[in-house]
RNA sequence: GCGAAAGUGGCGGAACUGGCAGACGCGCCGGACUUAGGAUCCGGUAGCCGAAAGGCUAUGGGGGUUCAAGUCCCCCCUUUCGCACCA
């Protein structure tokens, strides 16, 4: 055979694969399915190596799951909406379909080149009415469900672009392109109600065993559960955890932005003043987001209501650290026993009253605090409640409360609905018609798709472009038939990556989002890699919207992604990879270089897929030239392998071949282990290079041996005809099960390989070699023997010895008898198989 | 501040349920083959002492549990990531 020119395989391998459509799959009920996916990709230009990384790790477990006779599921498409295309449009002209189009083009052959086996034919790119008409269908299902709705919101606004802004193009509080103050302003915007589904969200966490600890923290701190209480005082009803230091409460908060603020503005004795203050801390309550830290302020009402259990008048504050969103946008100031409250007391002179104390010990001195006393403890000069736990008094004032009709037991999330209005161009239409007549109308199904309009002006000024666009926007109304405006926001990209999987399940369907039948076959998702950086919002949003999709009827299940893989980075000179720092290596530099298999052995042996790693050169060369020494090694003994026995041989299996066979079945067990449950594809690659080493070694000392020094001379010819039928029955079985193994790594390299093994069928249609027990199991260990909990020697026994056998041999030992002479042992401990251990004195 | 993860040779990393720390690779050193080789094959490579046999010390630091700890427990340090006034 030739020398190894890998990319003269790749080539040819990747050409075969297409016209036999070898990844192409239909649902097959009377088969197990297996669906992985990565991410999809965002069409920036240009793969690198970083981004690589993940459609590799997927590979490797979709070909290995495909050889395990699994009906394989691994697709792949486009997250094609999104800024990057706009801005680039408004800065090259370049409309954001052409560009993006081209882009996915050249992505395409770049992940083509690397061998990823996708099925393509069920590609597709969410930017084309074909996808995003079911956005807009879902939309209009979740209208229908009140899960779509409108409400006034706050954007960023830059008044000198007369443009809403995203919040990465604001910087430091600046407009990205013209450096103006952007300012806020309230635009009607649709949300979708993921609120109603918070609790059930954060439960069905527990289902997910199978999901990175630090994504289910992290989503579990997102929808932020915390258990209250609402109290009325007076009018104004306060949200708290702390129900147990009521007593302790001396002035009440309000949000500036609470809707009785107008009210007590109005009703002050300076209303003027007050206004300003208020306006005041809006305005830095927008800068606060991006600087960090804000002084906290506040500034008096001239209004006083009761607290509800000392019956104590106490005064209302606005105050710029009490948030508007989240609870009833107010809260009871209790400073004895909340950090930020004792704060603001100090600053502004407020009573501070101390009402809970320590279990063991006194209740300290309000006037020494130097902090909150924030721990639960024993309640004081709380009236009837004195002497209560804290746990006990919050459970016993919350029904008091629910008694008395002022407030009730209530449980807060910090999640908060999901504002999906973009005032932008390169997104899905928003399919609703606003009519003076009849108000909000949705677009009827049979209209969809909302088709985005080919606007050729990017000037990045104004409201949403569509605005521009007057035969967009002028419609008649659905109802009525009376004149009428077309929303012109566009959907959150999120909105899009909220479902593509289903859609692979059944990409060309034109009715319907997906067929049901299909994807009940294929969902849920078995296995799903991508990088941490969605953690939050894109996998929450896809369990949403599995959710609602459920509750529609479409899909039977509640969590879409079984297995997660969180991939890490790629770093190249200790910094992640981006075009702006000049640091990106390209996948087809190295396919160049060394072909695609190197490539992708060297990216999955450098470390665990969740880890982040530092690129290396010479660490790929090294893959390079493990390659091609599994390429010698085969053609080395292709041909006694083919002509050697396929079964076992009577006789001529001496000690040498044993151990062959036993590093064989031995290696199946590890790789296949750290494939399949473990996902530790580096060590999967050690444990093959270890095979390969064992059987250099068995094979010079052959009388084939070693695989000839391929140089100018050729190398030497070799006397195949000399090898024993036992030989050629060991390097067979190892031969074939490395070809195999090595496979979903190297699949260009391994599919010529077999080849030249005499196999006739595919790889996939091979099969994953057959691990055997008792072949990889030794029949003599070596066995430490420890003294005291050092290591003095070692014993080469039988795997089958006794352990009262182990113990006088352990003892007998020259080299432990050295160290236990004269002593008294006091113990022998034997590890079954493993270790013995002596204790003496 | 809160939460999470991680600290192992010159480097990337191994070590499954506590049981020979450093697999495998990179790099480096040596040998073979060579006109030559940065190709290939073979060998060596944690540190310290020693000619060697061997011994001692080592998994961020300090304690502990155990016959035995990288692994389990407690305290501390460092790094990375996430949330950052959520009442």
């Amino acid at each position: 055979m030739a020398d190894y020119n890998p990319q003269q395989l790749d080539t040819k391998w990747q050409q075969r694969w297409r016209e036999s459509r070898a990844f192409e799959v239909e649902a097959d009920p009377s088969r197990p399915k297996f669906y992985t996916l990565e991410m999809f990709a965002y069409p920036s230009g240009h793969a690198h190596v970083g981004h690589v990384r993940n459609y590799i790790i997927g590979d490797v477990v979709a070909r290995t799951k495909r050889m395990r006779g699994y009906n394989v599921l691994h697709p792949f498409g486009w997250d094609a909406f999104g800024l990057p295309a706009e801005n680039a449009a408004i800065k090259g002209g370049i409309h954001p379909e052409t560009s993006t189009l081209a882009n996915i083009a050249h992505m395409k052959g770049q992940l083509q080149r690397l061998g990823i086996s996708y099925a393509w034919e069920r590609e597709f790119a969410t930017c084309l009415p074909e996808y995003y008409q079911f956005n807009q269908w879902i939309f209009l299902k979740m209208l229908e469900r009140d899960l779509a709705y409108r409400k006034r919101s706050t954007v960023n606004w830059c008044p000198s672009c007369q443009t809403v802004l995203a919040n990465e193009q604001v910087i430091d509080g600046a407009c990205w392109r013209c450096g103006s103050v952007v300012i806020a302003r309230d635009l009607e915007q649709w949300f979708f109600r993921i609120t109603a589904y918070a609790d059930e969200l954060l439960k069905g966490l527990d289902t997910l065993p199978a999901w990175p600890d630090k994504v289910l923290v992290m989503q579990r701190n997102w929808i932020g559960r915390s258990e209250g209480a609402r109290v009325a005082f007076d009018g104004i009803e306060v949200f708290t955890t702390r129900i147990d230091t009521i007593f302790g409460a001396t002035f009440v908060l309000v949000a500036p932005e609470h809707p009785l603020v107008a009210r007590l503005v109005a009703e002050s004795r300076n209303p003027e003043g007050l206004r300003a203050e208020v306006a005041r801390f809006t305005a830095q309550d927008r800068l606060a987001r991006q600087s960090g830290e804000v002084e906290k302020e506040g500034v008096f009402t001239g209004r006083e209501v009761t607290n509800p259990f000392t019956g104590q008048p106490v005064p209302v504050w606005i105050a710029n650290f009490v948030l508007g969103e989240y609870g009833t946008g107010a809260v009871m100031g209790v400073p004895a026993h909340d950090q930020r409250d004792f704060e603001f007391a100090r600053k502004y002179k407020l009573p501070i009253t101390v009402v809970v104390r320590p279990e063991d010990g006194p209740s300290p001195e309000a006037a020494s605090l130097t902090e909150a006393a924030v721990s639960y403890g024993v309640l004081v000069q709380s009236g009837p409640y004195d002497g209560m736990r804290s746990d006990e008094a919050k459970r016993a004032l919350t029904s008091e409360v629910e008694a008395r009709g002022i407030g009730q037991g209530s449980v807060q999330y910090r999640l908060k609905d999901w504002g999906i209005s973009r005032q932008r161009y390169w997104g899905t239409p928003i399919p609703v018609i606003h009519c003076e007549k009849d108000g909000v109308v949705p677009v009827p199904y049979e209209d969809l798709p909302v088709t985005l309009p080919r606007v050729t002006q990017f000037t990045g000024r104004g409201d949403s472009p569509l605005a521009q666009v007057p035969e967009f926007v002028n419609v008649t109304c659905p109802r009525c038939g009376g004149p009428a405006r077309r929303e012109t926001d566009t959907m959150d990209t999120f909105v899009d990556s909220s479902w593509y999987f289903l859609r692979f399940c059944d990409p060309r369907n034109d009715r319907l989002p997906f067929d049901p039948a299909k994807a009940a076959y294929w969902m849920p998702v078995d296995f799903y890699s991508g990088g941490v950086e969605h953690a939050i919002l894109h996998l929450l949003y896809s369990r949403f919207f599995t959710r609602v999709l459920r509750d529609i009827g479409l899909v039977r299940f509640d969590e879409p992604f079984t297995r997660l893989l969180t991939q890490g980075m790629v770093l190249k000179d200790g910094a992640v990879m981006s075009k702006s720092k000049g640091n990106v290596v390209d996948p087809d530099e190295m396919l160049q270089r060394y072909g695609a298999d190197a490539l992708r052995l060297y990216v999955m042996f450098v470390a665990p897929p969740e880890k982040e790693v530092e690129w290396s050169d010479t660490g790929l060369e090294g893959s390079y030239r493990f390659l091609a020494r599994v390429w010698r090694l085969v053609d080395h003994w292709a041909e006694s392998v083919r002509q050697g026995p396929k079964a076992a041989p009577a006789s001529g299996i001496g000690d040498a071949e044993r151990a062959v066979r036993r590093k064989t079945h031995d290696t199946i067990r590890r790789a296949t282990v750290d494939i399949e449950e473990r996902i530790h594809l580096n060590t999967v690659v050690s444990a093959l290079m270890e095979l390969v080493n064992e059987l250099y070694a068995y094979s010079e000392r052959s009388p084939l041996g070693a695989p000839a020094m391929r140089g100018s001379d050729g190398g030497a010819a070799v006397p195949q005809a000399s090898t024993s039928p036992a030989a050629r029955f060991v390097m067979r079985e190892a031969i074939d099960a490395l070809v195999l193994m090595l496979s979903p790594f190297a699949p260009h390299t391994c599919e010529e390989l077999w080849q030249h093994l005499g196999h006739p069928e595919s790889l996939a249609a091979a099969g994953w070699p057959e691990f055997d027990a008792d072949l990889a199991r030794a029949d003599e260990l070596v066995i430490p023997v420890q003294v005291n909990g050092k290591l003095r020697g070692r014993l080469t026994v039988p795997a089958d010895i006794s352990d009262d056998r182990l113990k006088d041999l352990a003892l007998s030992d020259e080299a432990v008898q050295a160290h236990i002479a004269g002593k008294a042992v006091r113990k022998v401990i034997v590890a079954k198989g493993r270790l013995v251990s002596v204790v003496v004195q």
